[in-house]
DNA sequence: TGCACAATGTGTATAGTGTACACTCGCGAT
DNA sequence: ATCGCGAGTGTACACTATACACATTGTGCA
């Protein structure tokens, strides 16, 4: 039960401006690229003037920030919802759903991964919920890795390598580097890491 | 015997001034990231006008462009200087060449892959210099692999599992996704791809 | 009930951006 | 000698993020 996020008319205070400035921002991602993307924009659909976001955030970047975390949490929650009672597929769907979520929300991933500017991951609720989701990652390769004979670096370079292959999978396909290649000849990010996981 | 890039005093023509602009664009790459690189601030570097740059390039993102095509040159040159007898050894090298070029050159490497503007692919000499590069990767990928017993789909999917990878470990690591984890926890590229390409 | 105050908006201003347009300069060919 | 044209300059515009002062309003306290 969310408040509305255009501002009623006449009325001064927006009364719930900060998510209306996410919720805005998020959906302008989803249909387009962050270039075009400019906070007098973001203020004016949520009706409201260019300097009002600044009450609630300290500057565009922490907008995006922000909806970057979102994108982290929503990703969590594909992954939580997923169930599949064999640990080594599971492990394998969750890489498709990861490739997924990135060929479906296109400029949000790329958000979500600092938009060339690292320093976006140096705010805290973004890093959290980046360490977050891939925790998750890490969960299910220890799922599908025999048990107790990782230790905790080599667990983590395993998960490290699935990250490595969805994230430059993910950003193959969606800054199109599959464009111009012939049909098949990019096999799935799954079908790449099938086989190792497998084998473990 | 280059000419000189900074304008001659007194000079009202250049007399070399696209490739002033490439060179200062390069330099600037090299140490800041592309955020801060304006159109103007490359004039000036090369002692020009704002404007003077539109008489050699449509926009800034053709300059971009240009420089991208540069930076996959460099890399394919890269490829062509390492030699080494095993095909497969030298595959994996490769990726290690690959990895250490995006960590050398983050900023250039971001911008080879579109700065989050995947249109500038469509500049073809950025285009052709990309291809160039992606098949060295090929050739090595089909050198390494059991001669005659892979038709060119199959060529491709395996060239591209390894683009995946090394893209991957390189975006990971130059958006700054490396520098929250323990010591040893992310492998180096060539460590994950090296078991699968021995085994081919 | 009234009032000060804090929260949250508006308006105006600044410095910076990419780029369009009209101009001016000066070299090379006629 | 002069004309044309390639290659710069200068000015202008629309846009950006954001700083600062001000206006408005909801809220806790007397």
């Amino acid at each position: 039960m969310s408040k509305p996020v255009r501002k009623p008319r006449n009325a001064y205070h927006h009364g719930n401006l900060r998510e209306a400035i996410l919720q805005v921002a998020r959906r302008a991602l989803d249909q387009g690229a962050y270039e075009s993307l400019s906070l007098r924009e973001l203020a004016k659909r949520a009706g409201v003037t260019a300097n009002a976001p600044y009450r609630h955030f300290a500057s565009k970047d922490e907008i995006l920030a922000e909806v970057a975390a979102g994108g982290f949490v929503q990703m969590t929650e594909r992954f939580d919802a997923y169930s599949e009672p064999d640990a080594k597929e599971r492990l394998i769907r969750l890489c498709d759903l990861y490739t997924g979520f990135a060929v479906e929300f296109p400029h949000l991933y790329r958000v979500m991964f600092g938009i060339d500017k690292p320093a976006l991951m140096e705010h805290l609720p973004l890093h959290e919920a980046a360490m977050a989701c891939f925790g998750r990652l890490v969960a299910a390769t220890a799922a599908a890795s025999a048990p107790g004979i990782l230790d905790e670096i080599d667990l983590l370079k395993r998960a490290n390598a699935i990250w490595t292959v969805v994230h430059g999978w993910s950003r193959l396909a969606i800054d199109g580097m599959t464009d111009f290649q012939p049909p098949g000849a990019f096999a799935p990010a799954a079908d790449i890491v099938a086989p190792v996981v497998r084998g473990w």
